[in-house]
DNA sequence: CAGTTTCGTGAACACCGTTAACCGTAAACG
DNA sequence: CGTTTACGGTTAACGGTGTTCACGAAACTG
């Protein structure tokens, strides 16, 4: 049974969830003080709920990639599930209006470095991103459907193989052992689409090319001709340009 | 002529500079008062030298960038000059290696969101970097000897034109036009090493891929056969492969 | 009911960036 | 040369941060 007790700090939880998403948005400072302060609270009463600083950062982090996903998804589902294709690279134009739009939770969730490296317990210091997550079924879902080239496993490098035989985020163990090297298909295309985003972020990259988007554009094409798509192309660009054009939130 | 004056003011700033970078490479955070009390001067003073604590980060930001780019430069040098694309490459490795081995150097300079998208005069918004520059300046000594395709101006996006044509990351005057394309594969390359390095800093990718390095390995030969040298890569790859082992500094 | 855990407070510490008033000294000028 | 100015530093203070500690009230537990 679940106590009122219990029941009370879960929600004391997620107002502190809330109200740090909200200062976010506000443009306003992460801080332990303006949290405990909006929530009628002092700072020291938040350590009843986390650890430190960095813990509350790590959490409102984790929450808002949850979110974030939900937006990522509602974009894959502007195509019709026959086109997998299509979904993904939605769902990638989602990714970068969503950290275009919102530079600060961007920079916390994907430039937030991860813990100590030299941290005893590597298993839970990569957070899992539910976005990592939903990106690689997209992936998964193509593959089934097209079949774009991955790698086996002895194709793969030592390190690779192991990481992608008990790979750290998340669990994929519905992923026969056959196509595992879909994971590092994943983690390629992921390096792809977070260098263009994250440089447009910060803004090292030239304003007009940022506004414009090309730059994204090309990195989309250049990623899918990795995945042997290139003759989609055509069909594919005009798909991605119209939902780059409204980026309203 | 100059004065003694400014002299010592030089001299000032030069410390500045030095006593962060020592501030930093200790692990210790880079504050104001850090910095004064090091100086045997008290915080306040160092008004007189930068206007805030962000002049002073993009200050400190700036000769880092400065300094590794002769690291750079010396990876480079490790190859003959008549092989461009493995002075190319071996910079990259360095840039690498330098970002893993100094995280928070690599974030101040690199993850460091640049002012205000707002701000008035986007010219020198943008920080120049003279890593940058170095690396362009690669790339042409690559592109005069061995001639990777590059998009000619009406290729290229109305955007991309602007950009490539006025550039906003210092002047090539020296570049004639047929060949402006260049500076656009050259962001091309950014991207990708950037989107592999940054990952890999941030500790966003598998420990063991990080710790192998592989994901490095395939987005450099991703780029190599962007640049159409991956008849070239088997002799490359070892190179490059020989240059990460030993990242002693 | 008594005992214990949970959750909050207030005070305090050690930092941080930033501003203001102040002042000696070194350069610049008539 | 003397006078003036401006530079480069000081101290004090304001408001902000994360964090620790001792304490108390309120809520669950036996």
């Amino acid at each position: 049974m679940v106590g009122r007790r219990e029941r009370q700090r879960e929600a004391t939880y997620e107002e502190i969830v809330r109200v740090s998403r909200d200062l976010l948005a506000e443009g306003a400072e992460l801080s332990l003080r303006a949290v405990a302060a909006r929530m009628g609270m002092t700072a020291p009463a938040l350590y009843r709920y986390v650890g430190s600083y960095q813990e509350l950062v790590d959490l409102v982090a984790f929450e808002i990639d949850k979110a974030a996903t939900v937006g990522f998804a509602e974009a894959a589902d502007s195509q019709p599930l026959e086109d997998p294709t299509a979904r993904l690279l939605c769902a990638c134009v989602a990714f970068r209006s969503w950290a275009l739009a919102h530079p600060r939770e961007f920079t916390l969730v994907f430039a937030n470095p991860v813990a100590d490296p030299g941290c005893a317990r590597p298993r839970e210091a990569v957070t899992v991103h539910s976005s990592a997550l939903f990106f690689t079924r997209l992936m998964l879902e193509l593959w089934e459907r097209v079949g774009y080239p991955v790698p086996s496993l002895d194709e793969l490098s030592p390190a690779a193989r192991e990481a992608v035989l008990d790979p750290i985020i998340g669990k994929y163990d519905d992923l026969p052992d056959d196509n595992r090297g879909l994971i590092w298909v994943v983690m390629e295309g992921w390096t792809t689409l977070y260098g263009v985003v994250a440089l447009e972020v910060f803004g090292h990259l030239d304003p007009r090319v940022i506004e414009s988007g090309d730059m994204f554009v090309t990195a989309m094409r250049r990623f899918g001709v990795r995945l042997e798509l290139q003759d989609d192309w055509p069909r594919l660009e005009p798909i991605v340009r119209a939902r780059m054009a409204d980026a309203v939130d």
